[in-house]
DNA sequence: TGTTAGCACTCATTAGAAGCGAGTGCTAAA
DNA sequence: TTTAGCACTCGCTTCTAATGAGTGCTAACA
């Protein structure tokens, strides 16, 4: 049933059992749950003594605590861990619960932003927790035309438009002595060359094939060539949309002032966040308390799943909560809910 | 001293200077103060008893408020009101601030974004208070130059560029029958006649002047009209930024979740923060507790401070604290920064 | 008449004590 | 192997008493 890695040995189908109940009770009630509890459900047909002995046993072995010598046994992380890798009902969907993301795809939705701005908003609606969309790169995307527009003698704006009707754009400082002439045949070469190129490379691909052509055709290759860098100089910059900022105010664990703020503060650092939501892996992945590798976040569980465009993984949508959560809920509504973004982002290509 | 307004009469000399005394003490400690605690002041000559004395009166006239019965007095809203309109010591920057603020010029700001951004930072940090900019609206910008670029045979994207380097964008499904001609010739009309128009004003220009012009250009001008009304569908939205969104959790008045909750949220409503932010009047002006018009504002104070470009208003930068806040401090610190966010925002258009 | 000392009174806050109850571990018997 | 029984632990609630910062009022004083 179990692998060696949890453990001394296996668990018995009873200490499975028991530990299932517990948690499902836990997550429920969110108060650590005693033997009696437990013995009084229908299905447990053993006393409370009894119990008790497994329960023990079961905390030797790390997958429960107590919050004090007489108090019930609430999971601990590792137990979480294996009630999500092993313990979790099949999944599927409730269907009312699929009424819901079904409501996001019959609202017309034009733009990708707003797509993921709903979705984020419905996620922490449904569950009361946070969530978080990270947006697509914009870099990843691939150049479908570019401009620059003068605004002075030495200001413009360039403007990228990518293939998926994003727009990049940044002020730029113009060179003194550029020739407009000369500007105007950059952004030609680079519209005519550099098209279907993402953006992220459009810098080495200039310094690979591109020079020779700007050397040949641009009087003043020199100047042109810091003010390329200046041009093509990307920050990064991923966009997050949120969900339920505040839900965690209202979850009993973190009732406590002095605990909600880091999360609260976590939650507006952006490179945390983005690294925290960041995800390689495709489908759905949980994250449970100390895993998330952020102090903040030790009393947290994070579900990332990730949404894709042309079958490349291109963002994430997660879910920040209690680590006690509804797993099952939120993993199947996650599940559904990135399936369903994916379909409609693959919708907006057509 | 005082106008007729506040109260039946005039308060005294002494009124006057105690009712500061109390203010200035309970912004700085927070707590109710007491007949004691003012008569051991060494400017203070008299009892506590006399104090007291003062102190009902006062509290009479509705200047102060006591927590219980036997508390001391803490300022009421009328309170504060008439200590910011009338008991303000006069307005100077202390020296080490505007080393601060001149902080914020030393640094290299290319992009206005940026400039808000870290305006609001500054302000936040350097108060413990959550700061707001609200960003010009793009909508009351010029026209430079606008563009529609297509990506499909649907869709295009919009893309109009204002004087002041921002640039709009949105996608746009295409008319099925368009013609690529007409769409090019719509697109110069549109850049040739408009140009120096207000983004928010180009569609009732379009209306007046140039429906002549268009009938005359383009061949099917009844399916450009849907069309153009589309692309000129203007939502507004101004930009807001943010800085320190959780100070608001270590202010001793919010230490109770219940009351810091609906502060949160409020600060999370895009439109409430604008209607809050958004201020026609120049210079600096201080909104305390329910003249701001909202539950979860009952207790805080917005001192909103507009910065112009061309000596035209065109945002603000606000600082939301509880209405017991350093005005005296914080009202020189916008004044001076807002001064500095004009000055920096004038030599970008240079 | 304005000022102040004195005093009774109020009320929030804190600390301690007592009782309750949900839970445990251990032991011994079924 | 299971379970009944029991002593024990510990968090939580309630109650009480003590403390202290503050008030309002009165009467005396300059």
């Amino acid at each position: 049933m179990s692998a060696n890695k949890w453990g001394d040995g296996m668990l018995s189908e009873r200490q499975l059992y028991i530990l299932r109940v517990l948690i499902d009770d836990y997550i429920k009630h969110v108060e650590p749950v005693g033997s009696r509890t437990i013995s009084k459900r229908e299905d447990i047909t053993y006393s409370p003594a009894t119990i008790r002995n497994e329960l023990a046993d079961l905390e030797d072995l790390g997958f429960l605590e107590k919050t004090h010598t007489s108090s019930g046994r609430i999971p601990s992380e590792k137990g979480y861990r294996f009630y999500v890798d092993h313990l979790l009902p099949s999944l599927s969907v409730s269907p009312n619960e699929m009424d819901r993301t079904e409501l996001l795809s019959t609202e017309k939705v034009q733009e990708a932003e707003v797509l993921f701005d709903q979705s984020a908003k419905i996620l922490s609606d449904l569950t009361n927790y946070t969530s978080v969309v990270l947006g697509p790169n914009a870099l990843d995307m691939k150049l479908r035309h570019m401009q620059i527009i003068p605004l002075s003698s030495q200001m413009a704006v360039a403007i990228f438009v990518t293939n998926t009707g994003h727009v990049e754009n940044r002020q730029i400082v113009l060179p003194n002595s550029i020739e407009p002439s000369d500007l105007e045949k950059l952004v030609n070469i680079l519209n005519e060359r550099l098209a279907g190129v993402r953006l992220i490379e459009l810098n080495s691909r200039i310094q690979m094939e591109l020079s020779a052509v700007f050397k040949k055709h641009l009087k003043d290759y020199q100047n042109m060539s810091v003010f390329l860098d200046q041009l093509l100089l990307w920050s990064k910059k991923e966009k997050l949309f949120y969900g339920g900022k505040t839900n965690m105010l209202s979850q009993p664990e973190f009732r406590d002032l002095d605990k909600v703020r880091p999360l609260l503060d976590f939650l507006e650092t952006r490179d945390l966040m983005e690294k925290l939501v960041s995800s390689t892996e495709k489908g759905v992945t949980v994250k449970i308390g100390t895993e998330n590798e952020h102090e903040a976040m030790k009393n947290c569980s994070v579900i990332n799943a990730s949404y894709t465009m042309h079958g490349k993984h291109i963002g994430t949508i997660s879910l920040i909560g209690p680590t006690r959560m509804e797993y099952k809920r939120v993993i199947s509504l996650l599940d559904s809910l990135s399936r369903e973004m994916t379909n409609r982002l693959n919708d907006f290509s057509k």
